[in-house]
DNA sequence: TGGGACGGAATCACCACAGTCTCTG
DNA sequence: TTCAGAGACTGTGGTGATTCCGTCC
């Protein structure tokens, strides 16, 4: 991690966080107890001598975005990453969206050295020694749920949703704040400046680039390749991650997330007697277990009342300038809806002299069906 | 003050087809 | 294990139909 300049807000120009301590050296983790980026010198420094210091709840930082703490790890991708980056990662296609994912759990203990970690064998904020290990875990949790049923898990009482609320949110709303979530490089930004810093910063997002003038093959993209996507599957995963958090505003926010993706019911919903808020990692109760195997998946932070009334101010402000625009991802198929005939509206057939133009064009075009570009 | 009528805005479905993905042999 | 082929799926825009909401009487 290199640091280039510092912003306003803490970030470096190029997403790398500064240790909040030291404010000399990139940040390696966050500290949830202390809410604060530490590197791992200062991370030593402080939570190293102390047993309950070394209890704070940390997690390591985003391997892609090296800005937010991680909340997953692909063992797929052989990565960590925080839940905007998983989500842009995770929905290019559905290969994609098939990785499984493991939910971090906080880094027990000291961290070994400064210089080895988040390298092979020693993944992101893992209580695991190894990727076995993890793999172990994600096999365990890979369970096959029918869509129907995960969907039903989205819904408390179908029928009676008028009166759900939690933490003084209405569903509704908690629906509207992971649309929030989602739009994660305009959110990083003031309203101002987010055109202009989406384009410095996701470079490698396919719309920034415009040179989509194919429809793109999808490959699978590396780790520093977020993609700006918002698909229905994307929505039915934040709807699922973020249905019973209160923090969904920050995305340092977060040390859990159980993605639909793993195709584990959300268990948030299920256990009725437990609190919105969790301290800490809970005890395992029966309903918690019938439901969910790993009941450290459902630890919603505890927040401040000044984080909160924080959050949910920059929550409703951010509604209020909401906009919902098409996004175009498939330049070609623009162009190719564009020309094609239409009847009151609706495609029509092509007829015979659009194809004849059809074929001229692509002679003229040394005989590749290429679309054209815009 | 409540209810119906009206108009504008917003939302949705429909269509064809190139390209991509998935499955099977 | 690799390859080829078939079939399923996705995404794209303009229009009409439908729904929603505010205003007026």
């Amino acid at each position: 991690m290199l640091k280039v300049s510092s912003g306003e807000d803490g970030y470096l120009n190029n997403w790398i966080h500064t240790c909040d301590s030291c404010q000399a050296t990139a940040c390696t983790l966050y500290c949830h107890t202390d809410s604060a980026y530490l590197c791992h010198d200062c991370d030593k420094r402080i939570h190293g001598d102390n047993t309950t210091a070394l209890s704070h709840h940390r997690v390591w930082i985003c391997d892609a975005c090296e800005a937010a703490p991680a909340a997953v790890t692909c063992s797929a991708d052989a990565a960590s990453l925080c839940i905007e980056c998983d989500i842009q990662v995770h929905s290019v296609n559905p290969l994609a969206s098939r990785h499984t994912r493991v939910p971090i759990p906080p880094i027990a203990g000291q961290i070994c050295s400064s210089s080895n970690v988040q390298q092979d064998d020693q993944l992101p904020g893992a209580m695991f020694d190894t990727k076995n290990e993890i793999a172990a875990l994600t096999m365990e949790l890979n369970l096959e749920i029918d869509e129907d049923e995960t969907d039903s898990w989205l819904f408390l009482e179908p029928g009676n949703t008028d009166n759900q609320t939690m933490n003084g949110f209405t569903y509704g709303e908690q629906l509207d704040e992971y649309v929030d979530v989602v739009d994660t490089c305009t959110e990083s930004f003031g309203p101002e400046q987010s055109s202009d810093q989406q384009q410095l910063v996701c470079v490698n997002c396919p719309e920034d680039s415009g040179s989509d003038s194919v429809v793109p093959v999808q490959t699978p993209r590396s780790k520093n390749q977020p993609l700006q996507e918002e698909t229905q599957l994307q929505k039915q995963q934040l709807h699922s991650t973020y249905f019973n958090s209160e923090q969904s505003g920050s995305k340092a926010a977060f040390t859990n997330y159980p993605s639909s993706s793993l195709r584990v019911p959300m268990p948030m919903i299920a256990p009725a007697g437990i609190p919105n808020s969790f301290t800490g990692f809970p005890t395992t109760t029966t309903t918690t277990t019938e439901t969910f195997p790993n009941p450290w998946l459902l630890i919603p932070l505890q927040f401040t009342s000044m984080n909160r009334e924080e959050k949910v101010l920059r929550y409703r402000e951010k509604r209020k300038s909401r906009k919902f625009e098409k996004k175009i991802r498939y330049a070609s198929r623009k162009a190719y809806a564009e020309t094609r005939p239409r009847i009151k509206g609706k495609f029509a057939r092509k007829t015979d002299k659009g194809i004849e133009d059809d074929q001229m064009f692509s002679k003229e075009d040394n005989g590749y069906g290429v679309v054209p570009s815009l």
